[in-house]
Parts: C-alpha cells; structure tokens; sequence
DNA sequence: AGCTGTGTTGAA
DNA sequence: TCAACACAGCTG
C-alpha cells in the first residue's frame, strides 16, 4: 500500500453500516476475531506466531497483515490488498527493509506504520531526487568523516583520506605496502545530500607523502558543493537490515555526505548552492555504531 | 470490567 | 503454516 492511499478506501468491508459482531471468522490472511467484535492480526514466522495487534476494521488488520508479510517474506509473500494500494513501491520497500521486524511490528500494534512510512516518504522526497527510491530510505553504514582541511580544499585538488579509514574501507590498493605509486582506482559516491547525484573520484596512493588521496573529481566536488575547511565530509556504504536490525554492509554502493562546519549564530551565506539543498541539518538515518562492513574490495 | 494477546490444538 | 477457540493477565 502507499501512503497516498486514503485509509478509508478499503477499511468498508460488507458489514459497514453495522457494528457487525464477530464473525466467527474473517475473509483475510492473517486476521483473527477478537470476542469484542474487533480484529486481530497475526503472521506466523518459524513455527512462532508474531502478534500484530488489534483493530476495530477487519480491513485495518488485514492490511497490518500486508506490511508485516511485504517486511518478512518480502514483495514475493501473499497479501490481502494486492495491485492498486496493495502494489509495494521501491520506497517503502526500502523503507521496510531499512528496519528491523520488531520495530515495523510495533509500528503496527501502534497504529503508526502510515504516518511513519508518509514521514519517511515526504522527508526523502526532496526536489533533487532523481529515481522514486529516497536515498534517505536506504539503510547505511557510517565508515567515517572527515574534517577538510586547508589544503584539502585548496589548489592541490586531492583530499587526503586518513591512512585507517583509508584502509579499512576503501579499496585495496595494490602497491601501497612498498614505495611504488599504487595505480589509480576509480571510486564511485552517491551523493546523499543531493539525490543520489554520482561523483566519481580517483583513489590513489601518493608513495611520497605516503598518504592515500582522492584526487581527480575532487576539485570539482569541492567547487560545486562550496566546501570550506572545516566542513565535513562523511563517507558510508550501503547495508542490509538483519530481522534484528542489526546493520550489514554487503553492497559495494557508497555514499558520500557534505555537512557544513556548524556555524554559531552570524550568517547562514547563500542558502541554496549549499551542500544541503534542503536547508538545515539534514539528518540521514543510519545504521548501528558497530556494524562489520563488508570490505569494499570484495 | 474489558480487552489483548498467548496457549493450544487440529486442519491444511 | 494458519486460524479457531479459550481464557490468563494486563490495563485503566
């Protein structure tokens, strides 16, 4: 179902106009009568039955039923309200997928699965978007930020990428253990602030300075973005949400964030070649503090 | 007092 | 896996 879709829609069933007692059973997968008339909604994983909560429209719960199944037995899974409302798009696909079971069930049991998912949706929409999947929605890994410095944004057009970070989850460059100039690599970043937009920087190690670097494309991100020493920029990697919730890398998409240094109070410059069209901070959900990230390299 | 959600069982 | 049924507990 999308967000867009009225509630109402589908929540009359036949027995509208009358309180409808209990039937002793319901026409949906997954719906139980409760003996007050109202509906429960259960799905079934591993032999254990998970609770979905109760509703006052055998509709409301069947669609409970819906979500909970698009989330453990993903778009494949048999649903009560298929095509129209029923048809799960990219986004909430993701938006499922970027939280554990538990939390979707509570939402559920809550009531608040809709306005969540139209929040996440809205908050993902931005004007620079390009496909119909927010990035916003899709689960990352943080592996590390860094401060730029002077010379990061100055006419050397490289930013050093500090040797851990560099080697933990960039690449691996071949050469970097002896004094050899490692041969370039091209990387590939998703830019988070501006809906996915690609920048692609060459990855090298510069056996003089003995320090790894991102240099051609990096000036160029720098211009377009108004970077200044002091900004950060964050680097992540997408992931998979475990059923519970723990955070995976596994998928070679990276990603790469500009924040603007935090300013006290004097002016906030121009407001739109910003780093972060939609304005203020922008808050990207990521996953887990100690995630092991699939090494990039494979 | 009401309801929710689990225990449990038999069918699919 | 799944739902029917009973009712133990929980909530207010």
């Amino acid at each position: 179902m999308s967000a867009s879709m009225p509630e109402a829609d589908w929540m009359d069933g036949d027995d509208e106009a009358s309180p409808a007692p209990a039937r002793s059973s319901s026409r949906y997968k997954g719906v139980v009568p409760q003996p007050n008339g109202r509906w429960g909604a259960q799905i079934y994983e591993r032999h254990a039955r998970v609770w979905l909560g109760t509703f006052a429209d055998e509709a409301a719960a069947a669609r409970a039923y819906d979500v909970a199944a698009l989330r453990f037995r993903g778009s494949g899974g048999a649903v009560n309200f298929p095509g129209a409302g029923g048809v799960p798009s990219a986004a909430e696909m993701a938006f499922l997928a970027a939280r554990p079971k538990s939390e979707v069930v509570d939402m559920l049991r809550k009531h608040t699965y809709d306005d969540e998912l139209r929040q996440a949706l809205r908050s993902g929409s931005g004007a620079g978007e390009r496909g119909d999947l927010s990035l916003s929605l899709v689960p990352r890994v943080a592996l590390f930020e860094k401060a730029v410095t002077p010379s990061d944004v100055g006419r050397l057009n490289r930013l050093v990428v500090p040797k851990l970070h560099a080697e933990k989850h960039f690449p691996p460059l071949a050469g970097d253990e002896d004094d050899a100039t490692a041969p370039p690599v091209l990387l590939a970043f998703e830019d988070v602030g501006d809906g996915g937009k690609v920048w692609r920087f060459r990855y090298s190690y510069w056996s003089s300075s003995q320090s790894y670097v991102l240099t051609r494309g990096w000036s160029r991100f720098v211009r377009e973005k108004g970077i200044v020493a002091g900004d950060t920029v964050a680097f992540s990697q997408a992931a998979a949400v475990t059923d519970d919730g723990e955070v995976v890398g596994g998928k070679r998409r990276m990603f790469i964030e500009c924040r603007k240094r935090k300013r006290d109070d004097d002016d906030d410059d121009r407001g739109d070649d910003d780093c972060c069209p939609d304005g203020g901070a922008r808050v990207v959900r990521l996953f887990g503090a100690n995630i092991a990230a699939a090494t990039i390299g494979d």
